[in-house]
DNA sequence: ACTTGACTTCGACATTACTTGAAGTTCTAG
DNA sequence: CTAGAACTTCAAGTAATGTCGAAGTCAAGT
């Protein structure tokens, strides 16, 4: 198994701790690709690999694969990307991870200060309010689509 | 609408920016509980709004209902938490939740980070790398078990 | 050239998290 | 007291994210 070598659909999902089904899902959703042999088995070019880590990575932060789908189509699908191209990725995906991040301190700070703020009605809870939670189901990935 | 009155299924759904269908279904899975009227129907106490919002921003992050419901248990489920109720709340979810950051940290890090490894081969880049992604399908929960 | 394990496709099934619709009941304003 | 909005339950449906099994093909070692 030279390093220079493709993967089989078993050897990927064997070192990305998946099932194969998963990479024949995600394929046949369009996030990764893969080339194929005469007989028509699946090779994948190594860089699946971190293809797929992030795409598991991603969605256990609570990203749909639709939205990980879009920010993935910055990077070449059958290569390994330029230094350029995993830049341009980097920067689009950016925002997106700040603002999950940020809902994810924003849930665990209301935690620790609404120790102390005693509310009895919601109402005058400014600590713990709906609102804050209800209104992002809008654009979504627009910082993906950037220019 | 006194402020010390109930809400109704109607009223608490308006408030939290979902559907009356969505507070059934949390009823029905064991998230939230209410009180009937002679007649049958619902009256939520206020307190609800404040846990709908927790399980929503939860949710957004990618923590399953039946995670969140384990954590829950720790509220009482029929009335507003007293001080120290919430504070043992707080401290049992908060390593789920840092750890939930440092995923979505690890994978940004790693990702402005991988713009200079220049990896051809990605046995060699420790930057991006499967294995910190496919671990984690553990206990989950066991932080909320505790005493 | 076999054999055997890994691969192929395809369709059905599973789970999570709800939504929708039907058929009937309750609450409240006038 | 009554009209109509809002509620009730229950069954079925939907979308996302896969898994499983069957029936057959490919590839690699001996």
């Amino acid at each position: 198994m030279d390093l220079n070598e493709q993967l089989t659909v078993g050897e990927a999902a064997e070192r990305l701790g998946l099932r194969t089904s998963a990479l024949r899902f995600y394929e046949e959703r369009g996030l990764i690709t893969s080339a194929r042999t005469a007989g028509g088995q699946r090779r994948y070019a190594r860089d699946v690999l971190r293809r797929v880590s992030f795409i598991r990575a991603a969605q256990q932060v609570g990203l749909p694969l639709d939205e990980i789908k879009e920010g993935l189509r910055i990077l070449p699908a059958d290569r390994a990307p330029t230094k350029d191209e995993w830049e341009h990725f980097a920067k689009a995906w950016r925002p997106r991870l700040d603002e999950q991040i940020r809902t994810l301190e924003g849930l665990r700070d209301r935690l620790a200060l609404c120790i102390g703020c005693g509310c009895q009605t919601l109402d005058s809870c400014h600590v713990f309010n709906p609102g804050d939670v209800a209104g992002r189901q809008g654009p979504g990935a627009r910082y993906l689509a950037g220019p």
